[in-house]
DNA sequence: AGTTTAAGTTAGGGTACCCTAATTAGGCAA
DNA sequence: TTGCCTAATTAGGGTACCCTAACTTAAACT
């Protein structure tokens, strides 16, 4: 399943929220993601179409196997990035900050071999 | 100023052709993008109008000076981030491509940092 | 139960970037 | 010069993601 960044970032936002607080509501989902509710609804709704997470209107929200799948996937991507950037000396603030926005658009290819370096060098 | 992305794109691959092949046209920005015409007289003329290209209907395209700036600021982004993915093991091929992705989202610190790294690793 | 309030939805738009189809402009060969 | 071919433009759309304003639920309080 091929999706886009966002698609990816409200995913990786409703694992996480689920994980802090136990239940997701959209307007954490806006907060986080610093959108407006009509945005969350919106695309909260494209992703039950597409599977990835079980929602009825003015229900709860949840991840389905798959949706959970690709957040974790996302979480992955994150941990090797930021750990890579600190390496080279980034700041951990700044280096998470900019992971975000990375693990989006890198191949599955540069992932693994970041995610070996880092084991190499101990992260 | 603040450029989108694509905008970034737009501006590097004029660079780069202006330096490959002396002139710059309309078909080869489309090619090198992967985009059609229409959308490439599109942005160059977004890009006029906002003083970073020089361009009239069916005229040559080249960089103002702050064009230029800015797409040699894309460039040497670029090269770090090459030689940081290449440090971490990813071969030369994939590194170029992911970096033509990174370039156009890592903060000034973390390309601060990382050019610092690649220079002390000998980069 | 009746009312207030907060969360969520609907309706109607907007911007950025992209496309196809059809048209126009230039350069060049016959 | 005329006619052709290619490059570029115009016209008309489309998708993804975002917004505000107004309306609807549902929950909480009195």
């Amino acid at each position: 399943m091929k999706l886009s960044r966002r698609a990816e970032d409200y995913l990786r936002i409703i694992y996480e929220i689920r994980k802090e607080k136990g239940r997701v509501r959209i307007k954490d989902i806006a907060c986080a993601l610093g959108v407006r509710p009509p945005t969350v609804t919106e695309m909260v709704d494209k992703l039950g179409r597409k599977g990835l997470v079980t929602y009825e209107k003015r229900g709860r929200i949840s991840l389905t196997e798959e949706g959970e799948k690709l957040a974790r996937n996302v979480k992955d991507r994150h941990v090797a990035i930021v750990r890579l950037l600190e390496i080279a000396g980034v700041p951990g603030e700044v280096a998470r900050k900019d992971a975000h926005k990375i693990e989006h658009i890198v191949s599955i290819e540069t992932i693994e071999c970041i995610k070996n370096f880092v084991r190499k060098m101990g992260g």
